[in-house]
DNA sequence: GTCTATACAAGGATAGAC
DNA sequence: GTCTATCCTTGTATAGAC
């Protein structure tokens, strides 16, 4: 950015592409390692041999483990927002509900470790999201919360507290990547493939929908593949 | 345990009040510190200014910071299996699951530290419990899933992934402690008071036992005071 | 632009004074 | 039994060689 694209002397030429992988590489060790320890307990030399480069090198393209830590963050934000679409009362209420749990599970899923990083950061306190937390994502709670009363008062759906159905949503979809090891521990797996994904995914979707009385208001109810699971899955 | 119980010499005596009073302290300053920052992030040092104690009382009293982590752990493990008394398919399901979502919410809301302690220990992967998430925990899951299963059959409830259900009951229960920045964040609420966790607590029961199917087999359905919230409860 | 060498604070743990 | 002083390691960050 600091370089001017036509310069005369061009000392960095292939080092682009150097520079570009090696800042992907710190990015994605980083993640895992912040997820596992926490801010603090994340050590620099821990993140840069997981990146596979010398210590200096990660501060020299992050600036400072603060400033890794915080880019992390907000590149896990940016993922989270890119799936929060809006909706109005007009919307089928069945289908934003299903939609809402299926992205939630595949963004756990596809990005566990910043998810987790995420967890932790909630964990500690959430030093460095109080703002986030209370202005954008607050904001984006309540909006949604007025959708749900609106098809309960519309009879769409039961009155429940959609702030805690948010909630319910949330938590039940994180768990899989957060809990990982607790999960993959009792069920005796070693990864949770695309198969169980869509079961736990078909599971909460028909739980969260029938247990809120979710009315369809096209034609077939949307319960997806009935999940009654045929086999147990344990080891 | 080393001092004989009537020894000639009883050099410590009015000691053992403040010995029981500073490991007091030390495990609750701990319990904080570690669910915070999880095992690495934590400094002795920390934990010591938090029980106001020199850090090298700290060593003196627990040993190392890792028996001190351990300790505390295998603390929170024995309130958790407390509540883990054991069920049969005689049993009523909606009695059953009804008691353990409010159990565990109870735990949740009497222990956050401690609960949060322990998702931190998950969260980095359960070095520390390796062995209990695989053992124990493992077994006790699958003595429930099939009680659920055998219900499920009699046409009790529907025919669900039992460990799903508990891993939805587990994960949404534990949210409130776990996640509590974001709660508060989110609801503009300084705390949770006691009126919130019932209310959160019901309409968990309602949405799981209805979303599940669970059918009674006594009188009327159990479903606790409707949950139907009167007034948002934000800032 | 990259990496070795180093500065200086904070980490866990212990020896020894009181 | 308690706590100060200290050891050695590891932490973040930077200066300067290449």
């Amino acid at each position: 950015m600091t370089q001017p694209t036509s310069a005369v002397k061009t000392p960095p030429r292939r080092n682009d592409a150097t520079r570009a992988r090696n800042e992907q590489a710190i990015l994605t060790a980083a993640e895992r390692i912040f997820a596992r320890h926490g801010y603090r307990g994340a050590s620099v030399q821990a993140i840069a041999e997981a990146a596979e480069l010398p210590k200096s090198n990660v501060l020299y393209y992050m600036g400072s483990k603060q400033a890794l830590y915080v880019r992390l963050l907000a590149r896990m934000m940016k993922r989270w927002n890119a799936l929060l679409d809006d909706i109005s009362v007009e919307d089928d209420p069945a289908e934003v509900l299903t939609a809402f749990i299926e992205r939630k599970m595949q963004l756990s899923r596809r990005h566990p470790e910043g998810s987790r990083l995420f967890a932790a950061e909630i964990l500690g306190g959430a030093p460095f999201l109080q703002e986030y937390l209370h202005g954008e994502l607050r904001e984006w709670v309540e909006g949604r919360a007025r959708v749900f009363e609106q098809w309960a008062e519309r009879g769409l759906m039961d009155p429940v507290n959609p702030v805690w159905l948010i909630f319910l949503i949330w938590s039940s979809t994180q768990h899989y990547a957060d809990f990982e090891a607790q999960v993959l521990g009792i069920t005796g797996k070693d990864a949770l493939d695309d198969a169980d994904t869509e079961e736990i995914t078909a599971f909460l979707t028909r739980v969260v929908l029938k247990g809120c009385g979710v009315q369809s208001r096209q034609k077939a109810p949307p319960e997806r593949k009935m999940p009654s699971y045929s086999v147990r899955n344990d080891a």
